[in-house]
DNA sequence: TAAATCCGCCTTTTT
DNA sequence: GGCGGATTTA
């Protein structure tokens, strides 16, 4: 079952073992059976074990695994989770150390942004507040990937205290906090790291090369006391960067035992000798060879489509062809580097007809992971919005989100008067908006609009307080008539089906889902779908980005949109350089096990203009050898 | 106050 | 070619 190598990685359970583990060479095996090792023969209690995945994905891959191995009830006792749903936990019990209450609510990227600009405007005066935004958004985050203060101008420095000031003000964290926020917790509190070094014998970090400072330091503090900390990573497939990973780690980590995995079993040689071929192009990586046996198997295919049009066509048309050989959709994948090159897919599987067991049917099914996820679309924010204004009466972004939604009179004047006022008496909008009276200025319209508000909310709080919370919120709905609402938001019939549609999944995963509604807010906004259950056994082509695709396989992987600017993507190259995005087609050729398809178009749109467009420099890379160029419109 | 229109900027990747 | 934000119009 094991090679010899993979056996050594399972049993050494001691101290700090470092597993280089190249891309299909069984790091998931690894790490589950390293998992199920310890709990039967070495008799390690399950809640002792702590696995920290990158994405919910990994997560659930993983205890599937362990499911697998040593049983579901026991499985479900060890603690595998992604490390922000982790801190997640941590913070929920401890946060009040920090002056948060355990009800703190998620923001979102975009609550964040809305307060630095606000926090801009306030400091620097109306004009010029955009050009600072980007520079200060990343000031910020750097600072919290790496547990630091923010570095940079005065400025940039003055809005990222007064951000922490007004985030726990609203008693609200964001992504990024929630590392830096676990961090302050542990060092600043013995007796709390104590407690957890104590639970977690062992600890065990996945895609380690993908771990930002801030992440280190947390797994680093954790294992102290028993010392046990094994990280599973490859530096060739490191491609989070940009959100402040170091590869350092991984090439620096002081290990007790230093494993690797050379032994490829996912692809054929074909595939592989061009990944191997790629990825030697790069000067800052470990000298590695992964290796596989077996026949060579088909080379790679690649082909030059007229159009993105032409070419998301020519994707289908094989794919159907490999559905007709037998195999299942959703054992293949089409893969792009950013999110809006799959709308041309999306189209062309939508009109493409297959014949289903003697049957015709109009479009192919698949499945677009990332994107516009479900929490992201407009009408679930607004509701999720109302529900974090009841359990966190601090949440002022989410009061200023619904506040006017649907319409209540207050006009955009209405609202700066109100803020203004809060931030003036230093209490907090809420109470502002309780209080408020003939004396603030507002027109009579805007002051009925707030009264009602207020008055709904509170009713609401009430209604919330016990389960069940689905019938809860179809009195809500219904009472600020959301309907209506998104009537007179969208015109077209079809549009307003889609949103009563999320509405309806919204009340619905809220009715099934089985903790509390804080819970709720958390699985939601940390993409966790506890409650989709069914959906991933459906037999579906995979769309995704090539960074979701980490760490998936899939026996047919289409790589779509291989042109300069795409992929190496300019911007990327600008400001990291070209070996990140080396790294990133290279986990895209390692997902395939048989078959590889390269395609690019000679033009594309972009901003809605057809832009003439080259072959990504990278494809150069691959010898001719394991290449077979076929034409765009011919199997 | 809210709807309608116009303008400018864009599009990287995720928890 | 679409979205947020600003500006104009009802």
């Amino acid at each position: 079952m094991l090679n010899p190598q993979q056996k050594k990685a399972v049993e050494t359970t001691k101290g700090r073992v470092l597993v280089l583990a190249g891309a299909g060479s069984g790091k998931t095996k690894v790490i589950t059976h390293r998992i199920a090792h310890l709990i039967k023969n070495l008799h390690v209690k399950p809640s002792q074990i702590l696995g920290l995945t990158f994405t919910n994905k990994a997560a659930e891959e993983m205890r599937k695994r362990v499911a697998e191995l040593i049983g579901p009830e026991k499985a479900a006792e060890v603690t595998l989770s992604t490390f922000h749903s982790f801190c997640m936990k941590i913070l929920r019990s401890d946060i009040e150390k920090l002056g948060y209450t355990r009800h703190f609510s998620l923001y979102d990227e975009q609550d964040v942004r809305r307060m630095v600009k606000q926090l801009a405007g306030q400091l620097l005066g109306q004009e010029k507040n955009l050009p600072a935004m980007e520079e200060t958004i990343a000031a910020i985050t750097r600072a919290k990937n790496r547990g630091e203060i923010a570095e940079g101008s005065a400025i940039v420095k003055e809005i990222f205290t007064h951000l922490e000031t007004s985030m726990r003000a609203y008693n609200a964290v964001d992504f990024d906090s929630l590392l830096s926020l676990t961090l302050q917790l542990l060092q600043d509190h013995p007796d709390i790291l104590k407690k957890y070094q104590q639970q977690f014998q062992y600890i065990m970090i996945d895609e380690y090369q993908d771990t930002n400072p801030t992440q280190f330091k947390i797994a680093d503090l954790l294992a102290r006391h028993h010392g046990n900390l094994c990280v599973v990573g490859d530096d060739d497939q490191a491609i989070y960067s940009w959100r402040g990973a170091e590869v350092q780690n991984i090439l620096r980590f002081e290990a007790d035992h230093t494993i690797k995995l050379e032994q490829n079993y996912r692809s054929t040689p074909a595939i592989l000798g061009a990944a191997n071929h790629v990825i030697r192009h790069n000067k800052t990586r470990h000298i590695k060879e992964l290796w596989a046996a077996g026949q060579p198997g088909e080379e790679v295919t690649i082909f030059h489509a007229p159009t993105e049009k032409d070419e998301a066509e020519a994707v289908v048309y094989r794919a159907m062809q490999f559905h007709k050989a037998g195999i299942p959709w959703k054992e293949m994948a089409i893969l792009y580097r950013s999110n809006v090159l799959s709308s041309p897919l999306e189209i062309a599987l939508m009109q493409t007809s297959w014949e289903d067991r003697g049957q015709w049917v109009r479009g192919i099914p698949y499945e677009v992971f990332g994107g516009t996820e479900f929490y992201e679309r407009s009408e679930i924010k607004d509701i999720a919005a109302y529900l974090r204004a009841i359990i966190n009466p601090q949440d002022q972004e989410a009061l200023l989100r619904i506040i006017n939604v649907p319409r209540r009179g207050i006009s955009d004047s209405a609202l700066d008067r109100l803020t203004s006022l809060n931030r003036k008496e230093r209490v907090s909008l809420w109470k502002v908006l309780e209080h408020v009276d003939v004396e603030s200025g507002l027109s009579d319209r805007a002051l009925a609009g707030v009264g009602s508000f207020v008055h709904l909310i509170e009713e609401a709080r009430r209604k919330f307080e016990h389960p069940p919370y689905g019938e809860a919120l179809r009195w809500l709905l219904q009472k600020i008539d959301y309907t209506k609402a998104i009537q007179e938001e969208v015109k077209s019939e079809k549009a307003q089906q889609a949103k009563s549609d999320n509405v309806e999944a919204f009340i619905k995963a809220l009715e099934s889902f089985p903790g509390s509604l804080t819970d709720f807010l958390e699985s939601l906004a940390l993409g966790e779908k506890k409650w989709e259950g069914s959906s991933k056994t459906e037999n579906k082509i995979n769309l995704m980005t090539l960074h979701s695709a980490k760490g998936l396989e899939f026996k047919v992987v289409f790589v779509v949109g291989l042109e300069d600017h795409i992929l190496p993507h300019e911007k990327s190259v600008a400001e990291r350089g070209l070996e990140e995005e080396r790294r990133l087609f290279y986990v895209a050729i390692t997902r395939a096990k048989k078959h590889l398809f390269l395609s690019m178009a000679r033009s594309r749109k972009r901003y809605g203009k057809d832009v003439a467009s080259t072959p990504s420099r990278f494809l150069f890379e691959i010898p001719k050898e394991l290449l077979r160029v076929t034409k765009w419109d011919c199997a």
